[in-house]
DNA sequence: ATACGATCTACAGCGACTGTAGGTTCAAGG
DNA sequence: CCTTGAACCTACAGTCGCTGTAGATCGTAT
């Protein structure tokens, strides 16, 4: 059975070592094994998650969400009407997030294709960045 | 000529009251004159500013980065190949973020649409999010 | 056995807001 | 005019998700 040090966990995952410990402490992933002299050795089991959670964070989501899709994930076992839940109102959030990028993704393609970077002309990705009819969300409040 | 009050700014631009003060206090935006009872009244300029600021944020520029970018504005014969090449580095990780979403929404609606909540398969979510392959960024360190 | 990087705990600080308390100002209606 | 109530003011604490520091301990390669 493979064992990871946190920092090879932090390696393998991208997730910095504090930021690991963070989780721990926040209860978003399990508090491994110790060894005599009280280091942290993780499995497989845990890197996998902690691969996970970083990729959620990764894409936006909060915590407390992030652990709502983890619950999902162990859900099939046990009873799934709340986990549909979960999962309805994560596709909602994640078609929200996707309109957003979408939108984002023209304009910024729009500022990275403007004007060639070293010549003469003006500089557009000012303009672009200060123009009214790109606002991305309808701003009401 | 046109006064706002800062209630007025924030309607316009969708930018929070306190969150208009906020960037006040950390020196994006210039403060306005006021009235005799030491209310804000801005001009049409610090509107465009303030929207300026609004859309940059928008497109995830840290505030530091829209502090250069607004210095490239007031400079604008200077070369702004900086600015293109922050554009491009937040295309590319927008990019990444759609291509991984999408597949995390496939997912879902899989999850949410199951005729079958008790038997509808082994729930996916977290081998989604946890393959490796879709990596956001390089993870060194 | 020693050296030296990795890990430990505890806690302070950061970026970008957000909320609260408690008071003041402005504009509209009576 | 005067009242009323929303909008505004300052100051500051709290939030989220980390990130960094200090000082001590652990573990492994030579």
């Amino acid at each position: 059975m493979k064992e990871y040090s946190i920092g090879q966990m932090s390696r393998r995952t991208g997730v910095k070592v504090t930021t690991i410990r963070y989780y721990e402490s926040r209860g978003l992933i399990l508090s491994p094994a110790r060894t005599t002299g009280r280091q942290r050795r993780y499995d497989e089991a845990a890197l996998e998650r902690l691969a996970f959670l970083r990729h959620a964070r990764e894409l936006g989501f909060g915590l407390d969400d992030i652990a709502d899709l983890m619950a999902l994930a162990e859900a099939p076992l046990k009873d799934c009407a709340p986990a549909h839940e979960i999962a309805r109102k994560q596709l909602a959030a994640v078609d929200r997030r996707m309109k957003i990028l979408a939108q984002l993704r023209e304009e910024l393609a729009r500022m990275a294709n403007a004007d060639d970077p070293g010549h003469a002309g003006k500089c557009r990705v000012i303009e672009v960045l200060g123009d009214h009819r790109l606002c991305i969300g309808a701003h009401e409040a």
